[in-house]
RNA sequence: GUGGGUGUAGCGUAGUUGGUUAACGCGUCAGAUUGUGGCUCUGAAGACCGUGGGUUCGAGUCCCAUCACUCACCCCA
């Protein structure tokens, strides 16, 4: 019979067994920091009735959402994991306590021409605090400590938290009496570093089409650089000349000022007038996370303040404030950069046990024991040479073989070696455990990346 | 959606101006006296050179088509 090629569709990432330890890795801190602020977790469906996830219609989302017919269904598969929160808190509004903080970490879908760090199944690590008619602007400020927290878990130092504030933005351009081009505005002006200013203007000019004069206040605006501090007073030559941007730059003060309180170094957080994207239902607060080291990337981590998640499913006023972490394009940056820590274990057991008489009774005995002490051990009876068998373990990354065979039933103990030193030892059930116990509790003090 | 590039064993590559049995590394498997892996050595398996057509005495090598992959733009994590 002909055999179907094996593929997997490109834009999907499919891991084998040590770096998808690692994804696990990175999972676990998500969900430990995530609990540590106080979310809970949540999951939604990842199909839904395409009316629900289209419900605002119209931009990108149209065009790259995947979707089906199944029968009379007119379904898709979710596009994000904001939008299915919006749809869980209006449905169980009445069941829900605010705020509400939950965080999700799921897979979403995006029918887009793949590329390299862009995926069409990716993960999304997000976080949002939904709150009923209104929400404290110190959420907004507790945000990017979490971002950091996580980042500095992971094991990563070189990295910005960029912070801005759309209502500073729009307020700006309505007084250059430009509110109606804002979005246009935006996106060329967050290609600054990408495209430098010279095309920036040439970009305003012609096909934005502002007057020279616009440009250039623009260009002016957004050449502000310097410490937090710096970047916030020069912000006041602007002052008083509209409600929105006055608003808006106090918004921005009251979420540098308790920075230093959350945790939070200056050096990994920075006030940057140009981030403005993210998706355009945010209306204050904006984040933009970006590696130092990998600027091409883009964003691994982005968000902001909404102040109507909902409303295109309840009349209920629902503020929030979130953000998400693009798990698959940061563990694809990191692992291309080989940034993984070579040390950390990555096996899917910490001990092989392998009997070494007929009768497999006390190697069952002895595993059950382990188990219980908490060590993961997987019991090797397959009938292999005994070569091969090390050489199992070896290539798994096992960090401890046990030896079980008539010698050591008769002196009630077991011989473990540890393959990373070669040391042999037989030692009785109890005292093996321990031996091994404190050797694993090193190789996994480790952090998942090492920067270099 | 728009515009480039590339398609050779599981992976990464070499294949000279078209010339006979398509090469190499990694990996895989098997050996180097049946309780000791990693290193080394020996050997083996594994590719109708993406697919279809054309030019030619002869094509992995040239031409066309098609599919797949990939990069950039758009947009975004």
């Amino acid at each position: 019979m002909e055999k179907m090629k094996p593929r997997t569709l490109s834009g999907f990432m499919e891991l084998l067994p040590a770096p998808q330890m690692q994804l696990e890795r990175m999972m676990e801190i998500l969900r430990e920091t995530y609990a540590l602020y106080g979310f809970t977790p949540l999951d939604t469906p990842a199909i839904e009735a395409a009316e629900i996830l289209l419900a605002k219609g119209g931009g990108e989302t149209e065009k790259q959402i995947y979707r089906f017919q199944k029968g009379d269904s007119d379904l898709a598969l979710r596009f994000d994991l904001t939008v299915p929160l919006a749809k869980y808190v209006a449905l169980h509004a009445g069941e829900l306590t605010f705020p509400f903080r939950r965080y999700q970490i799921g897979k979403v879908y995006r029918g887009e021409r793949p590329q390299r760090g862009r995926f069409r199944e990716l993960y999304q690590a997000d976080i949002d605090v939904i709150g009923d008619g209104r929400l404290d602007i110190l959420n907004e400020a507790e945000i990017p400590s979490i971002i950091y927290s996580i980042f500095r878990r992971f094991g990563l130092t070189r990295f910005v938290i960029r912070v801005n504030n759309r209502k500073l933005l729009n307020g700006f351009y309505a007084m250059l009496g430009l509110s109606d081009r804002s979005t246009d505005i935006m996106r060329t002006v967050d290609k600054l570093d990408k495209i430098g200013a010279d095309k920036v203007r040439t970009i305003l000019l012609e096909d934005v089409g502002l007057t020279a004069a616009q440009a250039e206040e623009i260009l002016r605006f957004i050449a502000i650089k310097g410490t937090n501090a710096e970047v916030l007073a020069r912000l006041e030559d602007w002052r008083g000349r509209d409600e929105m941007f006055d608003l808006g730059v106090e918004e921005l003060t009251a979420v540098t000022k308790h920075l230093g309180a959350f945790g939070v170094p200056e050096e990994n957080f920075a006030v940057d007038l140009t981030i403005a994207r993210g998706l355009d239902y945010y209306t204050g607060t904006v984040y933009e996370t970006t590696l130092l080291d990998y600027p091409e990337i883009g964003s691994v981590c982005s968000g902001g303040r909404y102040d109507n998640l909902a409303e295109y499913y309840t009349d209920r006023q629902l503020p929030g404030v979130g953000i998400s972490i693009g798990l698959t394009r940061l563990f694809y940056v990191l692992g291309e950069q080989g940034l993984f820590n070579p040390n950390l274990l990555t096996a899917p057991a910490d001990c092989l046990l392998l009997p070494m008489t007929e009768d497999f009774s006390a190697a069952v005995q002895l595993a059950t024991y382990l188990r219980a002490g908490g060590i993961r051990t997987q019991l090797y009876t397959e009938q292999k040479k005994f070569k091969a068998k090390m050489s199992y373990a070896d290539k798994l990354g096992i960090p401890f073989v046990v030896f079980l065979g008539e010698d050591e039933i008769a002196q009630n103990v077991c011989s473990v070696k540890n393959l990373r030193t070669g040391e042999q030892v037989s030692l009785p059930a109890e005292q093996a455990a321990e031996l091994m116990k404190s050797g694993i509790s090193a190789l996994q003090s480790g952090s998942v990346i090492l920067e270099k």
